[in-house]
RNA sequence: GCUCGGAUGGUGGAAUCGGUAGACACGAGGGACUUAAAAUCCCUUGGCCAUUGCGGCUGUGUGGGUUCAAGUCCCACUCCGAGUACCA
């Protein structure tokens, strides 16, 4: 019987389809385990080649706990709300939706046909209203709710107006943007539409005025992880600086936890890493100076407190408030021009540039500790948005001081002893200090590190600053002016302020529109629909969420999917709890996977679920590069010449489309074919074939390197495409998509099924098997059973084919050997090892066999054979029964018939026996 | 610049606690079957030398070190990849 592998993966699809095989429910007596892929996005293009390597590996694992008798969760679904569908629809006119659930549809079929275990009847789409209305009601609890930073919590909003009632703002312990405080009698004197806005200040979701990433081209501001250098990540066009009225989430607020808690956490080293990069922990002081003829001062934050008696001047970001405060009158028409060339410059101008720039304010600043009068500058490199937007600078110990200090011939003061500053700045916090000592502080003659602790001491004890920890990470901005997304639940009211709606409107659901394009008057496309107002007539919200909204609790739905009372249940998050293995890409290391942490934090201070962590371990699968081929065209001819004769001529590669070369020979004929211009092309071979060059790209449509799925599912089987893909290397390595082995995973499932089978007849018997085969079995249980714990599949795909190649030559026949061997297999070759399961007799799908366990005393050698080595070099070998003293292996060694020519008379010095492998003799 | 990874045959990649490289697969070469091809099967395959003596030398990016023993540990360097970047 033949390897029919289109017959039997349709027939075992089809069955697990209509038996509902992967259908999972709480089950209180078997312990779970939720294995879950990060859910594409579903685009146009299909899936390619690259993109279920994650997901077979996830479907290993989980088909793996299963057989180990875990209640395994393993559900799929889509991120449906994103720009290319809305772009496609404002080119076309197109609905997103339908084009959506067109890609939708195309995303399963292709799924369907690689044999996953998923349980589909719990299948999420974030931009279904069943689905977005828990995204709104997250959100309407962030309005509703403050973070109180004593009890490091979220809290409801309605504790901090009471106390704001009794006490005002001073000692809140709220997290806020705001710059000023408030007293009780205050509050209690404001409108409530000033209370309205007073409030937003401390909110978690909250309404800010705040310097977004404007996209002019894409016309909606973009979060800092969708702007890489300058440009936007999807569509790589320029990105600005702008101050906007935005939705933003209070992330900022969770920054000390989502750093602490990733020490909880099993994930990678490179993506924790990234992640604290993210978050970008500070430790340093904030300080007052005074400004000379004004009553206010100047504070600023610094990581150097130490370099106190280096401060040679101030500098302030353009966009900081205390500009104005500070900017003299003679000096003003001198600062405007300076803010306005500022603010016409983008950040990636400015990054380009990176031209030392600035303007005196006309004013100085005095220094708390020496007294000294310094100038007060403004200068870009200082960023608004981190610390207080204000810096002290010390040119001698900070390269960019120092180059602002050069160009503009400021004193420069050295305080480390020895450091040479007459090139660059000494920036190492490393040294011993001088020029650091006065009547109020003596600093000369410490280590760096000791004189950071003594000037925070002082400064805290003089009144003039506290210690201070500050973060990198920046609140996430939560609006887009866009229309494929979901509606935020807020209407407003007749002052303009904003209220949330109430959780009966829930969800609000995305309205009509005729154009998918922003109005006329520049509003978002919102503005488009009609009646789009709340129940009580209130005009809503036009903004629209960014892509992250959906996908930050996703998880969680998954628990309880068709819940209409709850994101999820109590009793479905305490049996679930959280994502056991989470696989996925590091492209959403700071996006999606801050997010989501920030969100399921938000939700365990409330007690809505019951980890304070959505995703235990992860994994991070490597991307698959396209491989593509050349072709080498002569210079101003038709002629195309071979790869390694390509040399002798001036030629010009070409992108050739992968499907016309096989093993890097070109189909010629085919070639031909592909475009008129190559008709009449002519050929100069190597050894009568055309051999192309090659080279990793990433794959693209227009390389002509893209791998589909469905082609390989076609030609070599799904079974074969799994194996293939884990056989390529390590999981979260990025590597070529390799055409070439293929035939060798191909071959291995070929001759796995002739040991079945003796022409159509079933070959195996019931038969005991031979301590050889025993061992083969056990061997490969043990090598997979710990290979799958740490993801080498790789290194299980390669024990398989050993093993079937032992127990080939062992013309082993034993069922119940190969009952074992199939059951193994499974997880990889689901369908292949189903069919054969069901010839051999056995009852039920082989997904729910128990998992083989190994015994030692089959893997024991009778015999062990130990290297004997003289001086380091292996010269000859000599077996000895198992258990053998080391003393005696070593006498044995010494006395073999070989080791008189390496002892050559003497008396060996020292004698090594390692056990079970090498005796090391040193003459 | 800073942080984190990595470097092993013609190729993808194996190698547990340091135990004497190159598993497995591809490719290549040779052979069997066949009129022929495909498919299948067998042998060889890091390099150099010796191959009617089953052997010798060398070899895991470079240079040094620790050790009886280093791909593996330590120090310095080179190159490649990823993250981040006026973060004070």
């Amino acid at each position: 019987m033949e390897y029919n592998f289109n017959k039997i993966e349709k027939k075992w699809q089809q069955y697990w389809k209509d038996n509902k095989t992967y259908k999972v429910d709480i089950d209180e007596s078997k312990p779970k385990f939720y294995v879950l892929d990060m859910f594409p996005y579903p685009s146009g293009a299909g899936l390619h080649v690259g993109h279920p390597l994650g997901y077979i590996a996830s479907d290993i694992y989980a088909r793996y706990k299963r057989h180990k008798g875990f209640n395994v969760l393993h559900p799929m679904g889509y991120d449906a709300y994103g720009l290319p569908a809305e772009q496609y629809a404002i080119q076309t006119g197109q609905h997103p939706e339908i084009t959506t659930k067109q890609n939708i549809a195309r995303y399963r079929e292709q799924l369907d046909k690689i044999g996953f275990c998923y349980d589909w009847d719990r299948e999420v789409r974030t931009c279904e209203p069943g689905y977005y209305k828990w995204t709104q009601w997250a959100f309407l609890q962030m309005f509703k709710s403050y973070y109180n930073t004593a009890l490091d919590k979220a809290r409801p909003i309605t504790e901090l107006e009471e106390y704001f009632e009794k006490h005002g703002s001073e000692g809140c312990n709220a997290h806020t943007n705001a710059k000023e405080g408030f007293t009780a009698e205050q509050w209690n004197a404001m409108t409530e539409a000033e209370k309205s806005q007073a409030l937003m200040d401390y909110r978690i979701a909250y309404l800010g005025n705040t310097m977004v990433n404007w996209c002019p081209k894409l016309g909606t501001v973009l979060a800092n992880d969708e702007v890489s250098e300058g440009v936007s990540l999807r569509g790589g066009y320029p990105v600005e600086q702008k101050v906007m009225s935005q939705w933003c989430l209070r992330v900022s607020a969770y920054a000390g936890r989502l750093l602490r808690d990733l020490d909880t956490i099993e994930w990678s080293d490179s993506i924790k890493e990234t992640q604290k990069n993210w978050i970008g922990y500070s430790e340093g002081a904030e300080m007052l100076f005074p400004i000379v003829g004004c009553d206010e001062q100047l504070l600023i934050f610094t990581t150097r407190a130490d370099t106190i008696f280096g401060v040679t001047f101030m500098v302030l970001a353009p966009e900081s408030d205390y500009v104005d405060l500070v900017v003299t009158p003679e000096q003003r028409a001198a600062v405007d021009a300076y803010l306005n060339e500022v603010k016409h410059k983008t950040e990636r101008e400015r990054l380009i540039e990176k031209k030392v720039s600035g303007v005196f304010s006309g004013r100085y600043a005095i220094n708390p500790v020496t007294g000294k009068e310094i100038p007060i500058y403004i200068s870009d490199y200082v960023l608004a948005g981190y610390g207080t937007g204000a810096i002290m600078a010390v040119p001698a110990h900070d390269s960019r001081d120092y180059a602002f200090a050069k160009h503009f011939d400021l004193p420069i003061i050295p305080l480390i002893e020895g450091a040479d500053i007459s090139e660059e700045s000494f920036d190492a916090k490393d040294g011993i200090m001088m020029n650091s000592s006065n009547e109020r502080l003596q600093l000369n003659g410490l280590q760096v590190k000791d004189a950071i602790a003594k000037t925070k001491e002082y400064i805290e004890e003089a009144g003039i600053g506290k210690v201070k920890v500050n973060y990198r990470l920046r609140d996430a901005i939560f609006s887009r002016q866009r229309y494929w997304g979901e509606p935020f639940p807020i209407y407003y009211d007749e002052d303009g302020q904003p209220q949330p709606l109430d959780e009966s409107e829930l969800p609000l659901q995305l309205p009509e529109v005729d154009k998918f394009l922003p109005t006329e008057t520049g509003e978002p496309p919102l503005g488009r629909a009609k009646n789009w107002v709340a129940s009580n007539g209130r005009p809503l919200e036009l903004n629209t969420m960014p892509g992250f909204a959906g996908s930050s609790a996703y998880y969680l739905r998954y628990m309880d999917p068709h819940n209409n009372e709850a994101l999820v249940s109590k009793e479905a998050d305490e049996y679930w709890r959280q994502v056991d293995l989470y696989v996925g890409g590091t492209e959403h290391a700071t996006g999606h996977l801050i997010y989501s942490r920030f969100w399921n934090k938000f939700l365990y201070d409330y007690g809505y679920v019951c980890e304070a962590e959505p995703f235990r371990k992860l994994v991070n699968q490597g991307m698959i590069q396209g491989r593509s081929n050349f072709v080498y065209r002569i210079k101003d001819t038709n002629k195309f010449v071979s790869f390694n004769l390509k040399k002798d001529y001036d030629v010009t590669p070409i992108h050739v489309d992968i499907k016309l070369v096989y093993n890097d020979v070109l189909d010629i004929e085919a070639f031909k074919a592909w475009r008129p211009e190559f008709a009449d092309a002519e050929f100069i071979l190597e050894d009568g074939k055309y051999i192309c060059g090659w080279a990793v790209e990433k794959m693209s449509k227009s390389m002509f390197n893209v791998v589909n799925p469905d082609d390989i599912v076609e030609h070599y089987g799904a079974d074969t495409l799994r194996l293939n893909e884990m056989f390529l290397g390590p999981i979260e390595q990025s590597k070529p998509w390799d055409t070439h082995g293929i035939s060798g995973v191909s071959k291995f499932l070929k001759r796995l099924w002739g040991q079945f089978f003796d022409g159509d007849t079933m070959q195996l018997v019931d038969d005991k098997p031979s301590a050889e085969a025993l061992k083969s079995i056990h061997k490969l249980i043990k090598k997979v059973s710990q290979d799958i714990e740490v993801f080498s599949y790789n290194t299980s795909v390669a024990a398989f084919m050993i093993c079937a190649n032992e127990l080939s030559t062992l013309k082993c026949k034993s069922k119940s050997v190969y009952r074992d061997f199939i059951v193994l297999l499974a997880p990889f070759a689901p369908h292949i090892a189903e069919e054969l399961w069901h010839q051999m007799g056995e009852q039920g799908t082989v997904c729910d066999a128990k998992w083989p366990t190994w015994n030692e005393d089959y893997l024991k050698e009778s015999m062990v054979k130990y290297t004997v080595l003289f001086n380091g070099k292996p010269r000859f070998n000599i077996e000895v029964p198992a258990g053998t003293p080391n003393d005696e292996v070593q006498q044995q060694a010494l006395t073999h018939e070989g080791a008189a020519r390496w002892l050559d008379g003497k008396q060996p010095k020292k004698v090594i026996v390692v056990p079970n492998k090498i005796v090391n003799v040193v003459v």
